[in-house]
DNA sequence: TTTACTGCAAATATTTTGCAATATC
DNA sequence: GATATTGCAAAATATTTGCAGTAAA
């Protein structure tokens, strides 16, 4: 089997997850791929691969763009398959922050952060906390397995508020 | 001015805001158009009114198919704008659970709450929880100013669960 | 050899935009 | 009367789908 493996600087989008995490997903990967009768191919590791250079919030295009510059061609129909299939073995988790394109991030070993968004910008910062996270976890919700959760606070950043301040002079 | 009041029985989608908080809201939209010189329309309101007699959540598609039931014609695309305005004077949130279409949902002494999303059949079901409400407020967030908050917690629903079971069988 | 997967293009669906007609102020 | 807003249709955009060719098993 022959990963893509990019040899090339980092762009600032990119960071790389250490290579023992790189390997481990690529395991759980595999072995999900196994378990379903589906085919393990180049396209889905070099995606994979990929998404777990990238740290924060990656759209399909940015993906798709990343792998170009890369000279590895894939279809947007494939990136799109495969995050599906991503999702499906936890490797990656979905954001809707309300901008026209659905946003990923990878989650294995990425932890579980929060959200805040400026509503006026749009810009999106995170934060963790212990007392949420605690929150959350003791919740029993009846009738449901718990498995993640993904918290967004709204509000106005600094920079929007000053902003307003001065237009309403 | 008039104000459409669509006197009929409610569906099962419907249910009513109280008179007082619908006339409370009715102030609020009507201040911030007058702030902002922007015109005081009948459509606006009756996109308002009807949003206030909806309970949960609603995409622009059902406060088109409400209004045409009530034989109160509204263009998609003034509801589109409308709900615009709308979030602007806080009167109504926006949410991305992940389907296709973008949800909404009024604000105005609605509470809040919590949601908990099945990965599987996307079913929405909401809650309320004082400790985490205690634990987002007491966050303070640097640079920021905190309106509100939305939380999603991701998991299995029991029905799925079951069925998830019989197939691994 | 079988058939799952990829890539392309066409289709679908939601939201946005341009503009003429209309209605608010 | 001036111009913000509506409604319609067309445009823009993200995602999905169908299908022929390719490649994993």
């Amino acid at each position: 089997m022959n990963w893509a493996r990019p040899d090339k600087l980092l762009n600032s989008k990119e960071m790389e997850s250490s290579e023992s995490t790189k390997n481990t997903v690529k395991q759980i990967l595999s072995e999900y791929l196994t378990k379903h009768s589906m085919r393990k191919t180049p396209e889905r590791f070099a995606i994979l691969d990929k998404i777990y250079s990238i740290k924060g919030h990656f759209d399909v295009e940015t993906i798709y763009s990343m792998l170009i510059e890369d000279n590895y061609h894939v279809s947007k129909a494939t990136i799109y398959n495969n995050i599906g299939i991503l999702l499906d073995c936890k490797l990656v988790i979905r954001h809707q922050f309300g901008g026209s394109t659905t946003q990923y991030e990878k989650s294995y070993k990425a932890g579980v952060h929060n959200h805040f968004i400026c509503t006026k910008c749009g810009i999106v910062k995170e934060f963790t906390d212990t007392n949420i996270k605690r929150a959350v976890h003791n919740k029993h919700i009846k009738d449901f397995t718990v498995e993640s959760y993904t918290l967004y606070v709204y509000g106005i950043c600094d920079k929007c508020k000053q902003k307003e301040e001065k237009e309403s002079k």
